[in-house]
DNA sequence: CACATGTTTGAACCGTCAGTCAAGTGCGCG
DNA sequence: CGCGCACTTGACTGACGGTTCAAACATGTG
């Protein structure tokens, strides 16, 4: 039922999503064909509608399939750090699309954005949209709430209500910067959300600077 | 050149640029048709392409036209608020979309996010979206300076900078409630608005309530 | 009343895809 | 060796929708 049979080096359902993605970040989603995706993926156009029964379920699929894969990639990351202000800091640093390559958060964001017009109208990803945005939610809440229990961060504040602030601050600032507005920067975003956080949160910057 | 002919009730132009935004409005942008805009409008598809050289630039007109038109509501409303403090309560009150009738901040927020797809890939809705974008902030970024001028903020703090916090947590926020995120209703946004402005700008939430 | 000018119509045109299908291809198993 | 099955192809088609256009239509002018 699931083994590979001619030349999967994947696995053809997941090397579909992949080019899906890849195709849908650089032509936008309403642009993107499905002949677009086949050239991609190396294979012919008949063949994506035999993976997939259409091509909306297949974008959809693929919008979930990428950020998925992200998360829990940011997720092993982060689990290798001991310290919860660490932790803080490095997502910061991950989250902010641009100059870092080793993950490509500039295509994770553009491509979040395609999922917020696509639940507006589609029930299925909007239930999709919640869950994922829930858990990342989640995850930035519980770095918090350890740090609170470790005393790294003053143990004021519920740490849920300190995860939807910094998330919808990094949001809000994400966009800025992928849209490319001159009055924010990459390194502009790093740095109010930096500051926002210790403001928010109660952390010291660095050691020796409070301003 | 410019000059009334037959029966325009306001301005052919203008009618059908506001026909499209209802339209985008609910069937999105990317299920817009010119014949759903037309029969909106009352007149034939024929007429759409005599008033605008092609469908995408109607749709980015119109955008554009709504998005300006909400501006100079709001910032009409401001203007008849003394306090600095009462102003910035009042632009997050309007700008909450749901339950408050008078702007409708929903279907602004919705096509604020398809101005965003857009602006991805067009160079010219990239270019309008930030002029929108920053006059916007300014607008945030003048209450905050005339209310530590007066002292109704204690004067710490670059305007700029706390006008692009709040305008980006605002953002954040608002792209949860219009996506009916359970977990954050219209009132959690309007109160972590509320905090989180007191926090960082630094004032009372009302007379009586510090917590 | 004619004529010119600026609007409006509705049908025809035409390219573009999503989805279908009948025909191949190659692999494993008997 | 040859059957069968899973996979793959690429041509086809049918619908859809943006754009064009020639013909009406209204209005003001002489």
């Amino acid at each position: 039922m699931t083994s590979g049979r001619q030349k999967p080096s994947k696995d053809r359902h997941t090397e579909i999503l992949d080019a899906a993605a890849k195709v849908i970040t650089d032509r936008g989603l309403a642009e993107t064909r499905i002949s677009d995706i086949a050239e991609r993926a190396g294979v012919s156009p008949g063949l994506i509608l035999y993976y997939f029964e259409s091509k909306d379920r297949l974008l959809s699929d693929a919008l979930t399939h990428v950020n998925d894969r992200y998360y829990l990639q940011m997720s092993r990351e982060l689990r290798r750090i001991e310290s919860a202000r660490e932790q803080l800091v490095r997502l910061i640093d991950l989250s902010v699309p641009g100059p870092l390559p080793e993950f490509d958060r500039l295509e994770e964001w553009a491509l979040w954005i395609e999922v917020w017009v696509r639940a507006l109208r589609d029930p299925e990803m909007a239930k999709e949209r919640e869950v994922l945005d829930r858990r990342w939610r989640d995850a930035i809440g519980d770095i918090i709430s350890h740090g609170q229990q470790t005393g790294e961060f003053p143990a004021t504040g519920d740490a849920n209500e300190l995860a939807l602030r910094l998330s919808c601050m990094m949001d809000g600032l994400a966009i800025q910067v992928i849209m490319n507005d001159s009055a924010v920067p990459p390194e502009r975003m790093k740095r109010t959300c930096m500051e926002v956080a210790a403001n928010e949160i109660g952390f010291a910057l660095e050691p020796a600077e409070t301003a």
